[in-house]
DNA sequence: TAATAATGCGAACGTTCGTGCTATATTATC
DNA sequence: GATAATATAGCACGAACGTTCGCATTATTA
């Protein structure tokens, strides 16, 4: 029972890397089997169904996401300095990812907005949960003090996952180097918007000052 | 040589449907065919091959864009009366569109962001064009005194396509009917920053009240 | 080492894919 | 209304799809 988990996760990270291809739809298990030197009878029995592999197949992407993303990102100081550690994994990971293609997970968003099913379930269940850490953190950062206290999260994550999601865009299919830039302008502009005091041109309250290396020398307004 | 022009219309009609739920990858000529009552040679011929098809679809859905979304929006008064008009459309657009599946174009951006032809030339292009496009509306609002001179059309194009790009996914895969408001909240906030006068707090430039009414009673900060 | 379970291969299944041909309807032109 | 052009259907093709099944080969365990 140890040869077989072994084949089965070759054969899952191979997915990922075709699924990012050519998407979970066009993962065929025939050429997952030619590229990794198997039959296909013999990939297949690893796996009930073809559903069954693209969803295997995705939780294993959002795996790595996890490993690679969010899980280091903790061991930011909570608050802001993990927020942006945070983004900054995420923007290098859709960036310069090993994947070939694009992110799977970001793939499959338009291949299953309206297609139900398992793989549709198991991908809105792992965007919902993102969504919900993203605001979690949000918050954290508003209540240690480094984002207004009526920042409203949940308008925050959604709108730091828009900034990522159009930098993949911009990287991926326009093929622009100045996505990243663009992607942290936007992410420092957001940061701004919901700091603890107005920006500029106000005086300080107590204690602000102190918080002010909270923001990078690069920040724009 | 007039029906066949007009059945082809047709085809690419039901063609834009089929592909807004299955992708332009998942469209297949025997569904298309299917659909349509008529035989997959029959349809064939109308079409070089395959690719044709995709190209010509995704061009159709590019025209259907432009027609409700874009053109109408330069019938407002150019600078961001236009730039408020542009959003709403085309929120609405991928919000309660008739198609089944979710907006042909979003689709294949992840689709083709890595394989090479020519749909993905075409659908380059038409991003580019469009960005470009978004770009000079909102040059056009910065010389128009409606935002700040430094305003930077390129950023904000990228950021205003952002905003609708996610709000399309949060209301296609997520369903959630909270997100042409949170798309509206974004928004509003991309105006205020980029706004001609700091939003408060700061002593008024000459004639700045006069563009007050820009602004409608709604908008958040 | 022998018994047993896990693992993979090869061949074949019925379908559907895109794409050619050829013949017949249908439409436009004179 | 005859004729030429166009549009559609019918049929067949090779390939690839997901899936099943029986048999050989390994690993694991007794």
């Amino acid at each position: 029972m140890r040869k077989g988990q072994q084949t089965r996760q070759d054969i899952l990270g191979q997915a990922v890397a075709l699924a990012s291809e050519h998407g979970l739809e066009g993962l065929t298990i025939g050429s997952l089997a030619g590229r990794l030197g198997m039959s296909k009878s013999g990939l297949f029995a690893h796996f009930g169904s073809k559903e069954d592999l693209q969803v295997a197949t995705l939780k294993n992407a959002r795996d790595a996401f996890e490993r690679t993303v969010f899980l280091p990102a903790l061991a930011a100081p909570r608050g802001l300095p993990r927020l942006r550690e945070l983004f900054r994994r995420w923007v290098a990971w859709s960036d310069d990812a090993t994947l070939p293609g694009g992110c799977v997970i970001i793939g499959a968003t338009t291949e299953y907005d309206d297609r139900p099913g398992p793989v549709r379930d198991a991908l809105v269940a792992s965007q919902q949960d993102l969504r919900r850490a993203l605001a979690r953190a949000v918050e954290l950062a508003a209540t240690e003090g480094h984002l207004h206290r009526d920042t409203d999260p949940e308008q925050f994550a959604f709108e730091l996952f828009a900034i990522v999601y159009a930098a993949h865009h911009d990287r991926r299919l326009l093929r622009d180097p100045a996505a990243a830039l663009r992607a942290t302008t936007a992410f420092e502009a957001l940061i701004a918007r919901n700091a603890p005091r107005p920006p500029r041109a106000t005086p300080l309250p107590d204690g602000a000052s102190s918080q002010s290396s909270l923001f990078p020398p690069g920040g724009r307004e």
